[in-house]
DNA sequence: CCTTGACCTTCCAATCGCTGGAATCACCAT
DNA sequence: ATGGTGATTCCAGCGATTGGAAGGTCAAGG
């Protein structure tokens, strides 16, 4: 069976080869429903389709991009329905980019007050260190 | 009981409130070891002094600062140890920086590449999206 | 004294996105 | 037959929290 459900369908590792997500990652998404359950063979091997890849690349480039498993779901869908607006897309694509924002703007607020700290701090054997003075409080 | 244990301790919703650590938290974190066990009263609440409550405040400050739980006991220990070089205490900072650094310049990039991909995109009711097009590859 | 309500206790489960292991079965080669 | 590889399922854990349920305790008021 080198060629599992006939047209083209592929075993799971072939798949995750194919597509750059692990087999075991593939069989999560389709638990958690992110995408649909594969079909299978007679003996229960599941069998993806050169389409059902490419949706596992998609997902894996989305993933690649920071979107969440749920907003990985919209996208998908609005993928698959061709006729929706390009507005619905760049509104999801915008929304995860002012998160990134945010995330970036919170760590390097952190970065910047840890780097000052450091700075401070002589780093040589003398006990004495504004980082644990910072750290202990006022 | 408004002052259990005696010598200025508190009981486990004072120290939230003085430390800014969540109750729930506290119990976490003496959990999972990163703060010793609590002393306890005789019907088994828990009971904080002062210098429990500070090096609560201590956790709540490096946690704002992004450090992992391990990271905070290695700091806890060094703030303790007062004879401790500040050498040390620069260097697990200092990693912390670069990881900073490294996950800001991961986020960096993918908002990057989907700030370029959403400039492309019109926006408007037309279905055709380069974001799509991008996350469905070449 | 008894109830009320705010507090405390423990344990268990969920979050997010995986990753690993164990036990079992299917396939293909020799 | 036998071995090796790859498939299947389920269960559990990561980090750092947060939530809830079920119950014990405290201080105050009627």
């Amino acid at each position: 069976m080198t060629n599992p459900g006939g047209a083209g369908g592929v075993t799971i590792g072939d798949a995750a080869k194919a597509s750059g997500v692990n087999a075991k990652l593939i069989r999560y998404y389709e638990s958690i429903g992110l995408i649909p359950q594969a079909g299978r063979t007679a003996s229960g091997y599941r069998v993806y389709s050169p389409a059902e890849v490419n949706v596992l690349r998609f997902v894996k480039r989305a993933r690649s991009l920071g979107f969440g498993i749920e907003q990985i779901q919209t996208l998908v869908g609005l993928w698959r329905d061709r006729s929706r607006a390009s507005a619905e897309v760049k509104q999801v694509a915008q929304a995860h980019i002012d998160a990134l924002e945010a995330k970036i703007a919170e760590l390097a607020a952190m970065r910047d007050s840890l780097r000052e700290l450091a700075d401070a701090c002589h780093g040589d054997d003398r006990p004495d260190c504004p980082i644990l003075r910072d750290l202990a409080g006022p």
